[in-house]
RNA sequence: GGUCCGUUCGUCUAGGGGUUAGGACGUAUCCCUUUCACGGAUAAAACACGGGUUCGAUUCCCGUACGGACUACCA
């Protein structure tokens, strides 16, 4: 390559809710474009009319956004090769596509879908595949095989007909791939693949060379599944006498369990979810869940994915965004698929969750505690923030402040509850009233006293006085839960079980 | 079926012709602690198989097995 400034675009098709694996993808393009100081461009690619589903578009921005990808140049932010969205290009396309026809490198063909499919099936039952290819192209109703005039007949009458490529014969296509080193695929493997389709549109071969080649792209950075068609993109940039930027194949994202790629049917099985927010399918109304709504963080699930198939070779495991761009590099990406394990993901929360301050998080969980006062929500996830994997769990493990227990733990109480226990709780009930200010620091100074006052080890009476407050065998600093649930509700509660 | 790609602990992976094959998650045990978590420590746990090449291969080569992707006028 030259020294021409990196640029690299990351180019979903807005079918759908955009899966973890692009979230992957997007990241490792947006990782090499910062740290090279390139541009990293977002290209949609809706060239199949089919397939467009609202809102998915909005949703790729949105999800880009959460986990902190930014965009340089593309849809939703413009540039110098604008428009970004293939729909909006469509009318370069067919020049493009007659350019090669004019230099017999593409031709016009007329055959239909269902002549083609019944070709297939008569390869089939003689066990053989059909290809349309230099062998077959000159049986078939193409420009190669017509009268010229026939052809330009059919074209001016508006007969449907797509353009193919011209695949040489006998050629070996060789290239470079920067993650899996030298592929070799010969041309023979490789079918006429339409360019052009009969509405006009260009297919994805035809629009992802074309684009890339106008957009300046200097490195193609794709899921494996391209990898197949990557000598048939090779051919193209030939056929079009373009210098073709470097490919790097991805390694896919693969099932927590059992065989094949990551599906959307893993999530609902395993409990987890495979997209980066919530979708909801506008066609049949199923709502799939998003690691945002689950109560990941964008830096977890970042940090999560870029290990994913790539390792800095160093021992580090928690890297922020920043630290990533400066570590990543493609040649320590592993070849090999990985597979989706949410364990991971669920540490990486954890550790993140610890790093944020009491004060952000608490911001962060305001609606969810709606009665009480910004201290006192401070205060309640400074008691459970370590404890837990998500935010949310906090809101859930704090109940027990607000309601007094309706049931005891039986256990404790039939083993760790007597007289003695009782008597102590009896003297803290009427001591605690006096005590001012009521902090954790002071309640405990408080029982320390009425427990060496009834000559009692303190170890003795904290889980039954736990469960007194509580219903609960365990859980957080005591103390600490007391002093949040205030004075007047601590006394009620121990007053309730005298 | 064909083409292409891959294969190190259960999982993510480091490493690389001679290593006690390293780390992390998960699991187990212990410590800390008023409990449970957190944290700390320890442990069990891997080079798919078969042939070469070599003094020596997990590392290089070839096969086999297994896995994956692709095989549309979808991307």
């Amino acid at each position: 390559m030259s020294s021409t400034q990196v640029r690299v675009r990351f180019a979903p098709s807005p079918t759908g809710a955009l899966h973890i694996g692009g979230v992957r993808t997007a990241l490792y393009n947006y990782l090499f474009a910062r740290q090279m100081g390139g541009k990293m461009l977002l290209r949609i690619e809706d060239t199949d009319q089919n397939r467009f589903v609202p809102g998915a578009e909005d949703y790729i921005l949105e999800a880009l956004q959460w986990v902190g990808i930014t965009i340089d140049e593309g849809v939703g932010v413009g540039g110098p090769h604008a428009p970004y969205r293939q729909s909006e290009r469509m009318h370069m396309y067919r020049d493009f596509a007659e350019t090669l026809i004019a230099a017999d490198k593409a031709y016009y063909a007329f055959d239909t879908t269902e002549e083609l499919d019944e070709m297939r099936q008569t390869f089939e039952k003689q066990g053989s595949t059909f290809q349309y290819n230099s062998i077959t192209r000159t049986r078939l109703k193409n420009s190669l095989t017509l009268p010229a005039e026939e052809v330009q007949a059919r074209i001016a009458a508006g007969e449907p007909h797509v353009i193919r490529l011209k695949v040489p014969a006998k050629e070996e296509i060789r290239f470079r791939d920067l993650i899996r080193d030298w592929v070799n695929v010969h041309s023979s493997q490789i079918d006429d693949k339409v360019l052009l389709k009969a509405d006009g549109m260009p297919t994805y071969h035809l629009a992802n060379v074309v684009d890339d080649h106008l957009m300046e792209i200097t490195h193609v950075i794709r899921g494996e599944e391209w990898l197949p068609s990557a000598p048939l993109h090779v051919l193209l940039y030939q056929a079009f006498g373009w210098e073709r930027p470097e490919f790097a194949h991805l390694p896919l994202l693969l099932k927590p369990e059992g065989n094949g790629k990551l599906s959307k049917r893993d999530a609902d099985l395993g409990g987890f979810p495979v997209f980066p927010l919530e979708w909801e399918d506008p066609a049949s109304g199923v709502v799939a869940r998003g690691f945002r709504e689950d109560g990941y963080l964008p830096e977890a699930v970042i940090n999560f994915l870029a290990f994913l198939g790539w390792n800095p070779g160093t021992e580090q495991e928690m890297f922020t965004m920043d630290e990533l761009i400066a570590a990543f590099s493609l040649d320590k990406i592993h070849k090999g698929g990985a597979r989706f394990d949410i364990a991971k993901a669920k540490w990486f929360n954890q550790q993140y969750l610890k790093q944020h301050s009491d004060a952000s998080v608490a911001e962060s969980l305001k609606e969810s505690f709606a009665e009480s006062s910004p201290e006192k929500i401070e205060k309640i996830v400074h008691l459970l923030k370590d404890r837990v994997t998500f935010p949310q769990e906090i809101v859930e493990q704090s109940k027990f402040l607000f309601e007094a227990p309706t049931q005891y733990d039986e256990q404790v109480m039939t083993t760790k509850w007597n007289a003695d226990v009782a008597a102590v709780v009896e003297q803290y009930a009427k001591v605690l009233p006096e005590v001012e200010p009521f902090t954790a620091e002071t309640a405990k100074e408080a029982l320390h006293k009425v427990t060496d006052e009834k000559g009692i080890k303190l170890g003795k009476v904290m889980q039954p006085l736990r469960v007194v407050l509580t219903g609960a065998p365990a859980g957080p600093d005591l103390m600490l839960s007391m002093e949040i649930m205030g004075k007047a509700e601590v006394v009620d509660r121990l007053k309730k079980v005298l």
